[in-house]
DNA sequence: GATGAATGAGTCTTCATTCAT
DNA sequence: AATGAATGAAGACTCATTCAT
């Protein structure tokens, strides 16, 4: 179950807790005490602990991406692609302990000076964007179309993860589901 | 300038910093400094910091009700008052120096204890969401349809504040402006 | 039921919180929340806190004086006097939230500089001791008998406030009485 | 002089600052500051203030139950050694800066939440008692007898330590040392 | 590669008291 | 006689990080 290596543990247990609480309301403290590690090992690991949260997003973000990438593969059309990315979300928000986007919510909590954290955000932001965009590209021969379709599509999902969380509901998931297949008919 | 009375001035200073940095990063230190005042002042009138925190959610919200009501009673075309809105929105977000939703980014830090926060944010994004819905009322003859519109509206008004924050750009805004006048038409 | 004179209110309520939680458990603000005045008002009538405690200290001194004088008054043996004195002690342990004796508790956590408290423990202290030695000069007739015996009555008596307390027992006022008495006798 | 290892030299600074002037009237900052140490180094040895007094009345208790153990051993007549006992205190009384027993004063203020300290104190009074009850079944054949008669010793000595603090003054320890020899004559 | 003691600056909160009204 | 806002000092405790071993 424990993985021997101390790095790896950190990151998961990291992610765990970060996940469950936001990177604000954790502390090193807690994190190597879950870890089972010295503090010092985690230094050794990770510079900081800024570095620790770019590691984490970094791994999410890796995860994220294979769940695109199988969505793209897949031999369905648009809207349902659209729709199946949407029923993963809400998945998600039923099954985890879901706190809003990790992304989002560490953008709330990082000042400008965190350069690494913003980028690691941004990127994947656009990689999300840049999916919708891919799958709006199968259906509309015009680009530009294409993009802000995309783009609004994009939208509404980062809506519906934000005020599922505000409102500690799942209708914003699904009525933005709906409003993205719309958008694709 | 400096307001006499220190419940007031606490609440301004406050605001402020809660705005430019968010919730979770200011401490009660800075904000007594801000405010030139005694700790145990602030204690007098806020008994926690959470309390404050509502306070100036609460303050937030009236002055965001303003807005709104305003624009209900101007005589304009359904698609031109949500235009308004979404560009009231752009322009907070070139004038002040936005870090996104201030309740999106407080939900984002307070756990699942902070009652009173959680219904703060709860109804300022009812009171948004149900804007919406009055709005679409004028131009939907069924209620449901209404519903449906003006739920998907406030989500692409969520999804442009939270990703032009995250991806420091106003494209979300306009395009989220964009995509809620087509709804409209 | 509520006093309308402030003083007194204020004395009623600040003896029952001190009796419970004991002198430096209890603030000012609980004690005035509690009584309903104001603040400035209890400085009105105690320039501090420390003389409330007294006041305290003295008012519980009077009431237990009378209890003490009863006692005296009454038409029994020096052993039955000695008796009911510890009888009452063990009354009062099981019906009020006994706390210890108020005045050695007042006295663990009183520095030297606190003169007025200091001399209010010694006045009530030798009280006692007086009480004691009174009841002995009733059997005895070599007065330095009498103090010798009252004196290690009055330790006894005093050993079982203490014990009970830490033992949260009654056994100590039982053994102790039944030693008092076995010194008269 | 100075202790490389700042645990011990908390426990020891603090166990001075706790007995001249009792455990409420002491602070972190007091104790830190006397001890030499940063405030987070303390709390890496001691979660809680209420931690480090446990660990000064355990480490209080096991000096006291060294000196109680000699005693016992001593070939010397029970009363002898009772008096012994007493002369301990006196002594004690004399050379320290005597504030009263530190697990009764602690008692006063400790309430009924700190289930360690608590548990700390009624071990260390059960100590004493079951010292004395020893003492007497070198005297008396009948447990019973021996039983009640160390009972009567033990509050006779805690008596003593209470009233010589609050009186300021030797002679509670002179007569219930008399006291407690009477008994065993 | 790993350890845990040590750190200074910070967290939120409460204290008894004084002041102008 | 009564009010409540204001105060500086102190309360216990946590932060991310560094250091010698």
């Amino acid at each position: 179950m424990r993985k021997p290596n101390a790095k790896e543990r950190i990151l998961e247990t990291a992610g765990e807790l970060f996940h469950k609480r936001g990177y604000s309301e954790v502390g090193i403290n807690e994190i190597i005490a879950a870890a089972e590690t010295a503090k010092a090992s985690f230094y050794q690991h990770y510079p900081s602990k800024e570095s620790l949260c770019e590691a984490w997003l970094s791994s999410v973000h890796e995860r994220s991406e294979i769940g695109r990438a199988e969505i793209l593969e897949k031999e369905i059309s648009p809207s349902e692609k659209v729709a199946l990315y949407f029923d993963h979300l809400e998945q998600f928000m039923t099954n985890s302990e879901f706190r809003g986007c990790p992304y989002s919510n560490t953008s709330a909590v990082s000042d400008e000076g965190c350069t690494g954290i913003v980028e690691q955000i941004q990127g994947h932001k656009e990689s999300i964007r840049e999916f919708f965009h891919q799958i709006c590209l199968e259906k509309f021969e015009n680009a530009e179309e294409a993009q802000r379709i995309g783009d609004r599509i994009f939208l509404l999902y980062s809506g519906a993860a934000t005020e599922s969380q505000n409102l500690k509901s799942l209708w914003p998931v699904q009525e933005a589901r709906a409003g993205a297949v719309d958008l694709l008919s």
